[in-house]
This record gives structure tokens, sequence and C-alpha cells, in this order.
DNA sequence: GCATGATTGATTTTT
DNA sequence: TCAATCATGC
């Protein structure tokens, strides 16, 4: 049955998603139902006879990209595997696992994530006889992320020490056969360049292309899928400069600018309405974003309610502020008879998160949390990962040096200092120079070697396992974490606290179950360590695996909160140094625009009722000091806030109502 | 040479 | 609050 667009669609959206020829930019602000035209031009494009297979739909994050395809394919009734939507990072591994060997990477590279690269180049700094310490090791690696992909010169300042920690960074990764985030957009990009056949294949494979986000991408993406479109010209962006908030990874709304000069031939579509929030809410966005000189302009309407004012809080501290949150949340759900998941709680830094998620354990509220420590982040997990990281490709030194003594193998520090310098000498990764010092007997005498070569024969025998197993690989993992007695280690690490050894090792049991589960799923054609491991980079900080949609309030920071929507939101901590974050525009005054954008996303983020708190003190550094509203609340209109109700306590009326609610919801739970 | 316990220092956002 | 580093003991 073919889908009658201009029923389901408003003009703009039905004009945005029947248009799947040529080059279209599409300015989609807030709540503007920018997804669901989207997946609606692409069960368009796929009754129009264009093959799933043609059609390649990039995002930012991986949930975005599985959730467009899920609405595709219940949009259509059609299978959807052979539709590529994923994300920029994801496609770009796509295309080395593929073509990477003309580059000189064999199938199982690692990818490196922040912290192993953190890691990687504090290494690097020791051996470049630099101390680690005296150098900030995150600005080291955005400085070095900025190079590599071409954003930024040497400044002129820079140290030929510094230059010189860059080309052994650079050596380094190559050596480990690893690739960090930057070159999974760079090394396609670099195939590009160097084998225009290869660039042909991919042009001629995906002939309609979509961008979402757009104002997220960063120059390089971009030129990513302008070369792949350059022939067809079938390249579709959405985005909205307001929500640019991730400049800091390279994001360059101007990008839009660049779209407009390759594509001159562009058809541009705004939607400006909102289908999401209140009046209310909107004219607080708007007049709020004014405040920036450059973007396009719009303005966000809704022919909806104008809704209930803004609610200000002003709780004294931190756990006041936690306590006061969770108490109004409780008395909007039973007073409106709402569900823990309309509600959400924004913050913009992750270490905000634990206090609140304590706060709602405590209260027995079921709460789902973004962003903070994932599972995927905890000690004991990643110790497991190493291993399965080593076993796959044994030349990944951070990986090495991660379980090398974990547990404890008497390998201490000199042996490794030995090591390195052997590795150093001979241009090879630590494993090899195990293997080379256990193998020689004559040599290197004064080191021990007897834990050496029983480090080195575990992972050769676990490796031939591991690659005989089949589908049955997880078993050889658990056998391996068994021999090793990761669990005594944990016994002997947390003394006294059977508590926590349970809880880890169970983390540990939970990971080993997970990579089982995957190795089982038929759907799963490619079932190889290093499918699940390059996966397992891309995806580590998304949401858990299993999708069971469960009650549960969600807190999370603002950027994991981009693209949704809750019906009450929570902003916490709004104060001057927290937003605006004050490090960031005294690193960057030019900054100030893109936090304002910040704010304007978490305030779009609510339908019906936004509350904003802001603590009148708060601690930093083990010092308690006062706190100011931010800058940006003076920038809304002040008819537009109501200060809280007096006290919290419900009157007669409103208890009967809750009251009943709650009987209610009780009657309902037990129906079902 | 290695393990262990004490001290210190540090916190923006994420693929 | 937690992790990485340092100094000391075995």
């Amino acid at each position: 049955m073919a889908i009658q667009l201009h029923t389901v669609l408003n003009t703009e959206q039905s004009r945005a998603a029947s248009l799947i020829d040529g080059p279209v930019l599409i300015i989609a602000g807030a709540g503007s139902g920018k997804t669901r035209m989207i997946c609606y031009r692409m069960a368009h494009m796929l009754e129009m006879g264009i093959h799933a297979s043609e059609i390649l739909a990039l995002t930012f994050t991986n949930k975005a990209a599985a959730e467009m395809a899920m609405r595709v394919k219940d949009l259509t009734q059609r299978p959807v595997s052979e539709l590529t939507a994923s994300t920029f990072h994801a496609f770009g591994l796509r295309i080395l696992r593929e073509q990477g060997e003309l580059l000189g990477y064999t199938h199982n590279f690692t990818i490196y994530d922040t912290s192993d690269c953190a890691a990687l180049l504090k290494e690097v700094l020791h051996e470049e006889q630099l101390d680690p310490q005296a150098h900030d090791i995150p600005a080291m690696l955005h400085l070095f992320s900025n190079i590599k992909i071409g954003r930024m010169a040497w400044p002129s300042d820079c140290s030929a020490a510094i230059k010189a920690v860059y080309d052994g960074y650079q050596e380094h990764m190559k050596l480990y056969n690893a690739v960090d985030f930057d070159d999974l957009i760079m090394l396609p990009l670099r195939l590009f360049e160097r084998y225009p056949h290869v660039l042909a294949l991919y042009q001629k494979r995906y002939t309609h292309i979509m961008v979402d986000e757009f104002q997220d991408t960063s120059l390089e993406q971009y030129r990513l899928v302008q070369q792949l479109a350059a022939v067809h010209r079938n390249l579709c962006v959405v985005g909205d400069d307001d929500q640019s908030i991730y400049s800091w990874r390279g994001a360059n709304y101007q990008n839009i600018i660049l779209f407009e000069t390759d594509f001159p031939e562009r058809i541009e579509i705004k939607l400006e309405q909102n289908y999401r929030s209140t009046g209310t809410i909107l004219q607080a966005a708007n007049t709020l974003i004014l405040h920036n000189t450059q973007r396009k302009e719009k303005a966000l309407w809704t022919d909806g309610h104008s809704g209930g004012r803004i609610t200000r809080l002003y709780p004294e501290q931190e756990d006041d502020e936690v306590q006061t949150i969770i108490k109004e949340i409780r008395s909007v759900l039973y007073a409106r008879n709402l569900s823990y998941r309309s509600f959400c709680i924004l913050v913009r830094t992750n270490h905000l998160i634990p206090a609140f998620e304590n706060g709602c354990m405590l209260e027995q509220i079921p709460v789902q949390v973004s962003g903070g420590q994932s599972f995927f982040e905890r000690k004991e997990v990643k110790d497991v990962i190493a291993y399965l990281r080593i076993l796959a490709n044994p030349d990944d030194d951070m990986a090495l040096l991660r379980i090398i003594n974990t547990p404890r193998r008497k390998i201490g520090r000199s042996t490794l200092a030995a090591l390195r310098s052997i590795a150093y000498q001979r241009h090879c990764s630590l494993y090899s120079a195990i293997g080379l010092v256990t193998q020689q007997t004559d040599l290197y005498e004064h080191l021990r070697k007897e834990p050496l070569k029983n480090l080195y024969d575990l992972i050769e025998t676990y490796r031939s396992a591991l690659f005989a197993a089949g589908r049955k690989k997880s078993r050889v993992l658990r056998a391996l974490m068994e021999e090793i007695g990761y669990k005594e280690y944990l016994a002997q690490e947390y003394p006294n606290n059977d508590q926590a050894v349970l809880f880890r090792y169970g983390s540990i049991q939970s990971f080993i179950r997970l990579f089982s589960q995957w190795e089982q799923d038929g759907d799963n054609l490619s079932y190889s360590v290093y499918d699940y491991l390059q996966r397992l980079s891309l995806h580590s900080r998304d949401q858990k695996e299993d999708g069971d949609p469960i009650d549960a309030l969600s807190i999370m920071t603002i950027h994991a909160s981009k693209g949704l929507e809750f019906d009450c939101v929570f902003l916490a901590g709004v104060e001057d140094h927290m937003i605006p974050h004050a490090r960031t525009i005294e690193e960057n005054p030019g900054a100030l625009e893109e936090e304002r954008r910040l704010f304007y996303v978490a305030i779009t983020r609510a339908k019906q009722d936004l509350y904003i708190s802001t603590c009148t003190q708060r601690k930093r550094n083990r010092e308690v000091v006062p706190s100011v509203p931010s800058r940006f609340l003076s920038e809304i209109p002040e008819d537009l806030f109501q200060e809280p109700a007096q006290d919290f306590q419900l009157d007669k009326d409103e208890t009967i109502a809750a009251f009943n609610a709650l009987k209610r919801r009780l009657a309902e739970k037990e129906s079902s």
C-alpha cells in the first residue's frame, strides 16, 4: 500500500520527504518532526523502487541510527537489513574493514577509545623522557586530533619535543595495528584520495544519501559524504544550526554554507512548526537563542496550548537539590497520573549524575541513567575486554599493559621497563618483546623469565583455542577467567568486602553472557572476535543491550538528551559556572554561543513542564561556595517563570486526587 | 624486585 | 568520591 505523504505530514515535511532526487537542505527546528519526516522519506524512496542497499543514512549516535532503521521497517513492513543506517564512525569502520588492507591494516585492527589513546600518550611521553604529570593529557589529545585531521597547523610556540611525541604516538598506533576515532574518518578519506576506483565503488553503491544532525558533522565527515554524492548528487542533509553542540569535537555548523556552495542547485526547506512543546517553552527557547549572532533565521511556533509557566527551584545545596527535585517529581507524578518515563533530569556535567542516581535509589524510584560510568567502563569489565583484545590482536600494547599484572603475576616495574626498552629498540610490540625474551635462553638473563613465559604460553594457548571455537568463543573466555583466578584476585583486592567481590565478578559474568548472546545470534553472519570488539568500541557508551522498555526516570547530560523528549524536564545545576561552563568559556570565549545552544537544546526537550533548579551554594573543590543563577536565565522573559509553590504539601483535594490516581494505577497494574 | 598501604590530586561535553 | 602515584616494607 502506497504511503500518502501529504496525509501524514504537513506541507513542508511532505515536500521534503518527496524530493528524493538532487541535493536538498532541510533546516529543521527542535521538535519539528524531523526524524518522522526522514523515515517517511526513506520509506518513500523504497516505494519508488530504490533498493534498500542503495540508501545510506548517516546520523550521530548508534541509538538514532537503530531507531531510524526500526521506524522505516515499521512504515514499510519490509525487512531493512540491507539498508545502511549508521553513524559516521561505524560507516568509516565498514569501509576500513572492506578496503583497509590497501593502507596496510590487517583485518584484526583494534579501535582505541579515548582512554586507550590517553594511556598510549602517557607511554609515549615516558618514552620521550617527559613527565606525563606535567602535561595536560586531554588537551594534548585534542591538539593531536586537530593536527591529524588537518583542522589546525602546529602552533608556533609548540616545542619539537611535543611534535616528537605526536610522531611517536602515530608510530605506535600503526605498530599496534590500532586506529583511533579520527582514523575511522580520515583513513577512508585517504582511501578515496589514493584509490579513485574505491571511491567509484562506493559512489555507485550508494545512490541516495541522507545525513541527519548535519550541524554536528565535522569538516572531514562532510567531505566524506560530499565525495560520495559528487556524481549522482542525491544528497539530503537535515540539521539545525541552533542545536550545534559538538564543536569541541570538530562539529562545524558552517558546513551548511559549504553544502550550499558545493551544491548550488540545492532546494532548501525549513521546518519550523513545533509539535512537541507548549507555547511558553517555545517562547523561552526562541528569545534565548536570539542572543546568538551567527545563525540561520528561524522561529519555532505551535498551534497548541501556551501551557503552564516554567517553575524555578532554589535548593540550598546539591543534596538539597536532589531531594527537592525528587519530591517535585513524586508530586507531579501522582497529581497528573504520569509514569516515571515521562520525567527527565538533565545536567551539564556527568559528575552531577551519581547524586541523583543514589537519591532515587534510596527513594525506590526506578532510574535509567545514560552517560556517567557505563557498564563497559567498569574496571573489571575493561579487564575482561582487555583479555579478549589481547587474544584478538596480541600487538595491542594498551590491552597487554592492562592485564600484564592483573591478577598479580610478579611482573613488576623493572621487568616492564626492560620489556619497553626492548620493544623500543626493536620497533615491535611488547608482546613480541616478551616472545623474544622467553625464547632467547642465553640473552636477557637478568630478567625473571618464569612469569613472562607463563603469560606468553597462556595467551598462545587461549588464542588458538579461541580461533578454534566457532560460535563458542565465550566458553574459551570463561575458561580463561577461571584459569587466571580472576575471582580470587578480586577477593584479594577487596578483602573483607564480599559484596564488592560478588558484584564485580557478576559484571564479568554478565559480560561473558552478553558476548555469548551475541555470538549465538543467528542473524549475525559474521561472528568473529574482531567484529565484536570493534562493535564494542563504537557502542560502549550506548544504552544497555536489551531493549525492554522499563518505566524509569531518565537522568542524563544535556548532550546525551539531544533528539529526545519528555513531558516534564528538570534542569539541575543551572548556575553560572556550570552552564555556561566556566572552564569552557575561559578556554574559548567564543564558546559562549555554543553553551547557549546547549541550554536551548535542554529547554526544548520539554513537552509540557519545565523546571529549572539553581542551588544557592555548591561544593567546589571541597569548599562550599555561593552559586549564582546562569546568565542565560536573564535572557528569558521574566513573565514566563513562576516561583515554586510555597511548600510541597498537597492540600486536601489534591491529596484525595493523588490517592485516587494511585489507586487507579494499582488497579491498572493488577489487570494488565 | 615486587606488593602494599598512604597520600594526593582532580573533575566538560562523546563517536 | 575515586583513581593514580609514591614511599616503604618484605
